[in-house]
DNA sequence: AAATTATCCGAAACCGGTTTTGGTAATTCA
DNA sequence: TGAATTACCAAAACCGGTTTCGGATAATTT
């Protein structure tokens, strides 16, 4: 059924060393047996096996990216761009993309020990990297290559790619400053995760650089989801000192910010602003569509798998970092401050009173047309 | 660095034949030998190379997911939970998950066929199928195992799983008929691909079924964007006899009819209906939030996996088709009928001249403010 | 013309496993 | 007790490639 190399030995009448020296390109083959090699594989179909021959060179041609679909929000969307990245360029050396996914972190650590032993792969891309990861630790002992998409500790020992995210936040930071925002929030994201530190120190770098002690900046954590963020936001516009500006670390929970200002009937990017990161497709159909940085996930894994193959192939090649920037995406979820933190949570203690009052006549609406 | 079968066998002093055949449970080795060569596999971290175990047994122990991202669009959402279930049911069997992205058709079916003949995977797993759909043809020719998620012709010859999308739209049909709504509208999406002709299908046959001649249907195709939805809907709802309610093959395409409904300050759910099909998640947060059909994207992949190691592994194994269903999530784009087709035309065309007198009024305003 | 060098290819070893074969020692049976 | 099994394992063949080695022939040099 499948024709191997012995096939086509035979049916050039010559032995499999040549035919395999000849496709290898090696120069002790004359060309006229060169040709006739080529054109018989060609004719015949012939391909070699990747399995026979990764077990002389001793690699898989292959990759592994590993996921944990638990965080279902936060890793869904840059999923199929960066995919498509780290395929295509992986693809240039015959390389193709191994996907597994975890259900726990213990058995992500499993896997990737697993699929590196069992040389299934041959490196691994590391999305999502964490403070001391535990995965880096593990495939260091096993002398595994691995890319980062993300930064952490010791940088220099890991070629890695990331998006300059302080840089972001320090300006979405500036732009609410700018705008006369006084009382900002940051509503931060996964705590171990490494961007986490990141973007809140963006956001506290830009804060210094502006030498305003009349800022007034409230940190959290945790806040991964769209419910999170509508519960924090609800919690602290309704406090006595609501902040005028959201910093959030995630397009989702920046969403969950705007349900909660629409919930107060407040107006997103009017009373309130709102500033996200990472360009979800959410975040443009959302109302007013939401500011933030567009991230290009099809070129984090382009340069993902460059910088892989280069580990795995160029023998004694150097570790790179590289830095980009993400694009600020100026829509309509911030604009310039209308109340200061003060008024605004006058005008909201208001609002209440008079929603509170409409739902108690409209609840009598209701019963007496009932009866 | 990596142990070898050898080197447990010399750690051992026994031979590597044997060392295999107690790891792979031969009757011929003594129970006591087994216990001594799982120890040590243990001790010494051994796990037989999957690289070197495929060129005997001529399984790579992989299955192949091959995608066109040019299709950003449609495929996109449904990628992490579908992965996940693949990967999920087929580690199970050992099996790994390979993922290759094409840029062309052509490109794809290449890359069908030359995973295969290089033996990097065993099998595939065909989402999106189209009508005749030419991947099939190829991996028929190589007696490829494969499973496809959607259905195509000659059904009976293949594994398959999917959605009855006939169901679906029937459904979503015959609640606007009960809603009210007499004129509508069927915006499909690629026709090439099969599940076109099936949500059509739907909607066709709940209107026969409903034996109304009043019913008018209007069909589009190739609505596959948020813009094409968009702009679809815009030139239906100001021709003379616009639609009251929208059947939409895609939540995107859903999306943008909502906005052209919310462009002509109509009130989408109220004005006018709209059901998508997907359950992609901008739909929750778009306004009103889209009623639309919720697809198991986990356990679509998890069920072709399950088909797939069937096919692959048990020999004279039986092809099997799965239909299951999909949740319907009653949201705010649709609701009963408020005007018919004609009122519906005549209240588009009033707003229409009051706005553009109001933007007329406006941009006025602006030029005497800006002298 | 003989010696040297290049060119080209077959043969064989090897990669790390699996599976078959065959032989020895221990058991069982007559 | 001797023959026939049985239990167990070493050795070897094999999978489909790659790579090394060495030899035969042709081309070049002296």
């Amino acid at each position: 059924m499948k024709i191997t190399i012995q096939d086509l030995a035979d049916h050039l009448g010559i032995s499999k060393g040549t035919v395999s020296r000849a496709l290898r390109g090696y120069a002790d083959v004359s060309a006229s047996t060169v040709e006739r090699v080529q054109q018989a594989a060609k004719e015949l179909g012939y391909q070699p096996s990747a399995v026979a021959q990764g077990i002389k060179t001793g690699l898989a041609r292959s990759v592994g990216l590993i996921l944990l679909p638990k965080s279902r929000a936060a890793s869904r969307p840059f999923l199929m761009q960066f995919i498509n990245g780290i395929s295509t360029s992986i693809a240039k050396h015959g390389y193709t993309l191994t996907v597994a996914t975890a259900q726990s972190d213990a058995e992500m650590l499993e896997l990737h020990r697993d699929l590196f032993v069992q040389r299934k792969v041959d490196g691994f891309i590391l999305p999502r990297t964490m403070h001391n990861d535990p995965r880096i630790q593990i495939l260091d002992q096993l002398k595994a290559p691995l890319v980062l998409y993300g930064q952490t500790e010791n940088l220099t020992q890991y070629s890695w790619f990331d998006i300059n995210q302080v840089e972001c936040f320090r300006r979405a930071t500036t732009r609410l400053l700018n705008f006369g925002h006084r009382h900002l929030a940051f509503l931060g994201g996964d705590a171990p995760l490494f961007y986490n530190s990141l973007r809140r120190k963006g956001v506290e770098f830009s804060i210094r650089e502006f030498d305003q002690e009349e800022v007034q900046l409230q940190v959290f954590e945790n806040i991964t989801t769209v419910a999170d963020g509508l519960e924090c936001a609800l919690r602290l516009l309704q406090s006595s000192q609501p902040p005028t500006g959201f910093l959030c670390a995630l397009d989702l929970s920046a969403l969950g910010v705007i349900r909660a200002i629409k919930q107060l009937e407040l107006i997103p990017g009017e009373h309130v602003s709102v500033i996200g990161y990472e360009g979800i497709p959410e975040g443009e159909f959302s109302e007013p569509s939401l500011t933030t940085f567009e991230v290009d996930q099809y070129e984090a894994g382009f340069q993902c798998g460059v910088k892989l193959m280069q580990l795995i192939h160029e023998k004694g090649a150097k570790v790179t970092g590289t830095l980009t920037m993400a694009a600020l995406l100026e829509r309509g979820s911030d604009g310039p401050v209308r109340f200061n933190s003060s008024e605004l949570a006058t005008f909201i203690r208001n609002r209440k009173r008079l929603l509170s009052s409409q739902e108690k006549l409209h609840r009598m609406t209701e019963k007496s047309l009932r009866n």
